[in-house]
DNA sequence: GAGAAAATTTACACTGAGACAACATTTTAT
DNA sequence: ATAAAATGTTGTCTCAGTGTAAATTTTCTC
């Protein structure tokens, strides 16, 4: 059935915009590209650049959005028998061990350039974070329907189930940046996330000295 | 040592602008109010108002500002003996007690009306996860200067921490929001919120289908 | 393959946020 | 009372984002 010429041409368009775009915004910074320049440097009416992403940040994260059910699906689709908890960290050390740039594990200089751009740029911070947030509505909606637990409960759990990850993810970034090597990292990664897990697990009872 | 006339006007001439703002933005909508309608309403010019507020958020968000370190400054000053979750448990349960608007327990219309403001504009939502984050990272700092405990660890921790509290609030104004009183809603809350910090110290384990 | 129909791109104009500079006003200090 | 410092004002500028109608391109149909 193959895509008609049609929606070949948007695709690569949206590509171009995209590949421009995130060029020029690591060459000089997000707030010094103006949508204007971006439209130029690809040929296209200004609007078109917007016909194609809702706004300027658009730009950078959309590729995230394909991951905003990531927790939600592998939840759903572990195996049966396994926990939840223990098919979020089997997911996750997999991720890890692929160099998954979805878990901060990836120094390709193109991937970390975005990282940093996304990191040291608040407007594109402020709106990473709205993906957590989704992601933790999703993740809920999940729990909640396979325990036939109460909803707040579901809440709590996806809350510290995505934050937990996001801070592994946000730690692996920090060692990245400071110029560490993605296979240096992943022995500490993988025992943080294991520790993390733990934590998930069995709770915080043993952390910060107290029985 | 009395605050200068000078001070005395700028704190007043901040509120005129704080409360115009507020009570435009709840009649009308965040979006559908221009900073030049909110100068024109206080009689002052558009300038002086972004002199007071860097953004426009900032006039709804501003006042959350002071709360950003209450998780830290509870850990730092709780009782020698008690545990950081423990402090943090008895903490949020008194300010349920005490119908708190910062635990969304408080159905004052005015304050339920700002919540549902900024519930309902996303770009105060987006805003306002961003005060997580920072509470986040003032809790990290200082659950690792107490413990000698790793940088990670207590990362995880705070996070999780802080989002388990974050889903608790939500979920108390969710039920604000569809009409129920404080009062009627405190007994639910706080047993949730027994609930959640037990999850938060024992652990998801026996959550979500475990052995 | 030519032309009608549908979708997309473009040009143009408009609103509103936020920054900046030069100037006026008010407050504090001497 | 007046000089100095801080604040408020005015006007202007850039840029994000929206709406609309015209022009162009693709697809469909005969």
């Amino acid at each position: 059935m193959g895509l008609g010429l049609r929606e070949t041409k948007k695709l690569q368009t949206q590509r171009e915009i995209w590949e421009a775009a995130i060029r020029m915004f690591v060459e000089r910074d997000f707030d010094d590209v103006s949508v204007a320049e971006i439209a130029a440097a690809v040929q296209v009416s200004r609007k078109t650049v917007f016909n194609y992403f809702a706004t300027k940040e658009d730009i950078v994260l959309s590729p995230m959005e394909a991951h905003v059910d990531d927790a939600a699906r592998v939840v759903r689709e572990r195996a049966p028998g396994e926990t939840a908890v223990a098919a979020l960290r089997r997911d996750y050390l997999d991720r890890l061990a692929q160099r998954d740039a979805s878990v901060g594990l990836n120094d390709a200089p193109h991937v970390l350039a975005v990282m940093r751009l996304i990191q040291t740029t608040p407007a594109l911070q402020v709106r990473a974070f709205a993906f957590h947030q989704r992601a933790q509505e999703l993740l809920e909606r999940e729990l909640a329907a396979q325990s036939g637990r109460d909803d707040v409960t579901a809440r709590v759990a996806a809350a510290q189930i995505i934050y937990t990850r996001a801070a592994l993810v946000a730690e692996n970034l920090r060692r990245l940046f400071a110029g560490e090597p993605a296979d240096a990292v992943h022995p500490d990664a993988s025992a943080d996330a294991e520790r993390a897990f733990d934590l998930l697990e069995k709770g915080l009872g043993d952390y910060c000295g107290g029985p």
